[in-house]
DNA sequence: ATGAAAGCGCTAACAA
DNA sequence: TTGTTAGCGCTTTCAT
């Protein structure tokens, strides 16, 4: 397993490592045309293969950025990252994905790997609690860019989707529907985790418009581990709500769990919409309605943004751009 | 932005570079305590982090693999992908993810960045076209495993999942239930793809040995664009089959929609069973019941035999590791 | 117990 | 038009 370096394509078309390194990088103009097909077909012959790696050290640049998500398992992460990747991968960057799982000091770590690798830039599903990391890698004027979560310490370019408008979109169509009282369930809210802290925020101002009551106990952010239970209090407890909106696409797969093991009836026993649109909310029975957010456009944006980053363009940059949900409309409510 | 190099560091602490090398990797047999001690300050001082970018270039090795897998999109790949990333992490490798999207080029593409990048060893679903390429990384002695599809003309470490046996596996349980007219859909055969070729074979041979009829036409590989058209034509023919097997998640998701759309009851007018369990078929109303596969001990095992193998410990390695499938029986069927 | 120096494979002035 | 040379930041003999 010896590697080709351009040392050998030089001494194999006659010329100097140099001359070859021109001919890498297109800088044809002054490079005669016997020459080129000379350097041409040594790298043909050996199979030479640049080394990046020593690219790099010079440059300066990995042409790689790194992907921090606070937790893969949402199939929402997963389908940004492809968002995310296609666009990279068009701009010839590569990306490395690193899931946090919720926890500050995985991503601390990741954070800290990735810089070892001289990575160009990062993309961060922030767990709010590296903020002095986060600002020292601003105050370096490191490309940065965060997603789905805001970080009010840290002055970040931030791509999320408008939280509020979300659960108020889910609100508004339970209202039409004429449900009259609704819940919320999310993950913990211990953190504040942006999309959580504003879904509920959304869910009850949207609430108070609608002149729909806001019951607290039936307004949760609690852990996985803990819904069933949670959810079993809320709808064994007197006047349990007639709809319930749940907060991403792992609390609906509980409440849906809920729903059959305790042969409740969807939508007429228990009326359900989901913020996230997951592929099987539409084949579900009945078809589930869901709050979408434009993950594609979200990526795109999110990558876009930090490839001008990168690209010391300093293109003025909305702090905080919020994408708009839409509402996919099915049968369960 | 400006980076601390280690030859700060050994200014810094009144050293020199080859002292603080030693201290980083931890060859402390011959350092004073009191070197130590001012290194150790510096460090802290200057907020010193190596260039694993240089370090690479030197020791030949980036921490780094890749991981090429034939189609991002199901949920097979994210699990196993996750499972790999998090053996890999223990390892301190970095890994990064392509998706080739079944095509041959990209497949190749994405081998030749990953390799000028420098990657220590590469997992790859193979697309199957590029067999002169794995041939010749395999001269070379380059660290490769091949996940989920085999490649006959190329002798390189396997895993993937005991494709006729789980075939075998859906065949058996819809028998004992009592169904006698069984289908298969797969994506397109086209290009021999490993697994749908063996679990439509698998369902043939159990077929045979249950006794029940062996339509062909009830036997298909298809594209996923003509997967409804295909269904509709076998659903509206002369004595329908009472039961399909969906060949992965994606074709189950078609044949769901079909039998939504077209008001058949499962299991009552079709019943189904899905090769590859994914998350919605426990909460499906009815419970889809599934093969399958062990994704954490197949990636385990992927990642762990990529890394003995770029540790040069030869140990004897089985050429293809076969993973049994598991059913997991519910109502649907 | 620590330092000097060579070199990993490439790029980029600057010479020629 | 092409070659010489000096690094990029680190590791690693080999001296000292």
């Amino acid at each position: 397993m010896k590697r080709v370096t351009m040392a050998d394509v030089a001494k194999e078309a006659g010329v100097s490592k140099s001359t070859v390194s021109q001919y890498l990088n297109q800088r044809y103009e002054f490079m005669g045309e016997k020459t080129k097909k000379r350097i041409e077909e040594a790298i043909g012959k050996l199979g030479y293969q640049p080394n990046m790696v020593a690219r790099s050290l010079k440059q300066k640049s990995s042409t790689t950025i790194g992907v921090i998500v606070a937790n893969i398992s949402h199939e929402f992460s997963t389908r940004i990252i492809q968002a995310i990747e296609a666009q990279f991968h068009q701009a010839d960057y590569h990306v490395i994905v690193c899931n946090a799982e919720d926890k500050p000091e995985k991503e601390k770590k990741y954070i800290d790997m990735l810089l070892a690798k001289q990575v160009d830039g990062l993309i961060i599903f922030p767990t709010s609690t590296n903020v002095n990391v986060y600002n020292e890698l601003n105050l370096q004027d490191f490309p940065l860019v965060f997603l789905d979560r805001s970080v009010p310490e840290v002055d970040v370019p931030t791509i999320m989707l408008d939280n509020k408008q979300a659960a108020c979109l889910a609100v508004q169509e339970l209202y039409q529907k004429g449900y009259e009282m609704l819940g919320i369930l999310t993950n913990s809210t211990e953190y504040n985790v942006t999309p959580r802290v504003e879904r509920i925020e959304g869910f009850k101002q949207a609430c108070r418009k609608y002149g729909l009551p806001v019951q607290e106990k039936f307004i949760q952010g609690v852990a996985l581990e803990n819904m069933t239970e949670k959810i079993h209090s809320i709808m064994i407890g007197e006047d349990p709500p007639d709809a319930l909106v749940a907060g991403n696409d792992l609390v609906l797969m509980e409440i849906l769990t809920y729903a059959r093991d305790h042969h409740l009836r969807i939508p007429e026993d228990l009326a359900i919409i989901g913020i996230d649109d997951i592929s099987f909310a539409s084949i579900y029975n009945p078809a589930i309605t869901t709050i979408a957010q434009p993950v594609e456009k979200m990526g795109h944006k999110a990558a876009t943004l930090l490839i001008s980053k990168i690209a010391k363009q300093k293109q003025t940059q909305d702090e905080i751009v919020r994408f708009p949900a839409t509402l996919i409309s099915r049968s369960s409510c």
